[in-house]
DNA sequence: GACGCTACCGTACGCTGTAAGATTGTCAAG
DNA sequence: CTTGACAATCTTACAGCGTACGGTAGCGTC
């Protein structure tokens, strides 16, 4: 059932899925599925979990960049391959096992590698944004197949108004799948040897080190 | 009208913004706004640009880094106040005007700063990433109101089986907004030291540039 | 008075999630 | 062989959504 309905997610977005639809893919009425699950929320957590499952590890070896990369591109590839699982990871509320389990492993890494706890917050926050925001961002900018002649008015425009925009556009057409770096593996290595950086520096020449009196947690919803 | 949209859009988030209760917030019948817009999409976009609208654009001064910095932490800033908008920026086709004038400031600083075209496509990018992956997992994060008692069988759970995860929602409690740094500057910088790095280095140690026979763009739907 | 225009409203259709209840198919106990 | 229980499924219905289509009231102009 999840099979069926990350299916129609991926070819019809996440709005597409609803639960008629999927009844029918799964050749039975709208509320026969309501006998599986409580309601349709259960579901998209039920299929985002899936997805997160693809997720590799951050573990192994001495090189934390390298095991830390590789899960990254990882989690990316992934997501490009159901770019509705990037809205579903934004609501807080859904947070799936998989996804724990993913957390656990790339924060350890972290620690391990020697950040700081503080650091450690930062690095996975850097990190998860990345992979995000330019997996949602690539996902909305492949997936166009209409809109041929729009663009044609819109280049006419934006090279006469937005000489730079125009530049940026160019520079869009003209990349090569096979020699150029692809743009999220570019921005992750920005941060990446960022964090390398700062994780050798003393900590508070960056970023206050607040080791505070153990708080008891409360609302640790990420 | 577009205000009061806005209104409803930024208390109850984008999927309670219906037709009908914008008529009503108006003062009228729902197909009364039919007169003003063509559909729900035009309002959609009418909302964002004027969203974007508020972003400081990045110019002036010689100081690129502060320049840039400025400009993407008072992108950060509107957002949080509409979260909502993010999702909307996601969706390609939705190149408002102001979302265009904001990308040309953006490129334009980075190429008059020194950065090749195809280093600034990177650059621009990785910025963009940022902000709305940050922007969005903070905006989900901080709307919790509800969840208190959900979130301590969370936290039972968590310290048995992810000691990790559990120290970074510690993490998360223990942070002052006085004393720490936001996670959103935090990874910001980490981008913005980052490109100062591969502004200096010869192109083609960290990214391949291609000067490309200007092939006419098409498609520039970014 | 007749026209055209602006601003607005009523109705209706097909879509959505889902609450409530009716209906089957299967199988064990009496 | 009948009865009852259970799981699996379907029917119906409702409120809400975007919006197509057509109607209407008030107005200025000829």
């Amino acid at each position: 059932m999840l099979r069926a309905a990350i299916g129609i997610a991926d070819e019809g977005g996440l709005e597409s899925l609803s639960m008629r639809k999927l009844a029918q893919e799964l050749g039975v009425e709208a509320m026969s599925v309501y006998y599986y699950v409580a309601n349709k929320d259960e579901i998209l957590d039920g299929i985002l979990n899936f997805v997160i499952t693809e997720f590799e590890l951050a573990v192994g070896g001495p090189d934390w960049k390298a095991a830390i990369r590789r899960s990254a591109v990882s989690a990316h590839d992934v997501l490009m391959r159901h770019p509705w699982a990037c809205n579903l990871m934004m609501s807080v509320k859904r947070v799936a096992p998989a996804r724990m389990r993913y957390m656990e492993s790339l924060l350890r890494r972290l620690r391990e590698a020697g950040f700081s706890a503080n650091m450690t917050h930062h690095a996975y926050h850097a990190l998860d944004s990345h992979i995000i925001g330019s997996t949602l961002w690539q996902a909305g900018y492949s997936s166009n197949t209409d809109l041929e002649d729009v663009a044609k008015t819109f280049v006419m425009k934006t090279l006469r108004d937005y000489p730079y925009l125009a530049e940026h556009a160019k520079e869009h057409m003209s990349r090569s799948k096979r020699t150029d770096v692809p743009e999220f593996e570019f921005g992750l290595d920005l941060i990446l040897d960022g964090l390398e950086k700062v994780r050798t520096t003393r900590p508070g020449s960056r970023a206050r080190t607040n080791t505070p009196r153990a708080r008891r947690p409360r609302r640790p919803n990420c």
